[in-house]
DNA sequence: TGACAATATCACTAAACTGTGATATTGTAA
DNA sequence: TTACAATATCACAGTTTAGTGATATTGTCA
């Protein structure tokens, strides 16, 4: 359970985190660093995002302690180092789809299966 | 498991959920919510938030599907129809305080307790 | 019907954010 | 040292967002 009180701080930090999470962009990274831990270059070849966006979005990203940067030479390895944001999509993906289903309803009520 | 490939709708949809969840405000009536589902005048009261405001991100929480609205009469009755945000704040949270528990750490190393 | 209360919407301002080209930084290797 | 590659940062334009006062909408009651 959360704690029944949260406090402003609390709630801001929480509110910080979600921002984090709250754009394409930086869940398709999240996406592809889950597939396999990789480079920026390799990041941006994988998502098509420029260069100076992927390293912004990482730092965001870095920043709200979701993934981990490891120097490698003239490289550098990004990580995530999280795994609990893969819960709460999952959570959300699943509330998402619940949504849909019942919004099909609306349409085709009774239709069984899919 | 979240799906191991997702598409850019899904991210998409995704990403409009966290929004919803990323304002301080926000998270502020959730929580109130939760602790008593209520009307619009006594969240303004309990929150501190001016009405207008109120009703705009109880207004976007509706259409994040976080919400559901009941007119009683004059007045509109507000519940939270998707518990699962709290398990998903329980689990930021639970993110957060390692975070803040790590960071002393590095300062404090090997006291024990909290 | 008219007066009033509760809530939603509108129009606006100020602040924050995304994506980008250009540039700075950091490291490698000759 | 110099040249070069990978990544981060900067400065900017365009878009989105939160909060607000004013107003519209919806419902109650007399």
């Amino acid at each position: 359970m959360v704690k029944s009180l949260m406090n402003n701080t609390q709630l801001g930090a929480l509110a910080r985190t979600f921002s984090a999470l709250a754009d394409q962009s930086r869940l398709l990274i999240l996406h592809t660093l889950r597939q396999n831990p990789c480079y920026v270059n390799e990041l941006c070849e994988k998502t098509g995002l420029k260069q100076a966006n992927v390293s912004k979005q990482l730092g965001i990203l870095k920043n709200a302690g979701l993934v981990d940067a490891q120097r490698q030479g003239n490289l550098v390895h990004y990580t995530i180092c999280e795994p609990i944001i893969f819960e709460i999509c999952e959570l959300v993906c699943n509330k998402l789809e619940r949504d849909a289903r019942r919004r099909l309803e609306d349409f085709a009520p009774a239709k069984r299966g899919q």
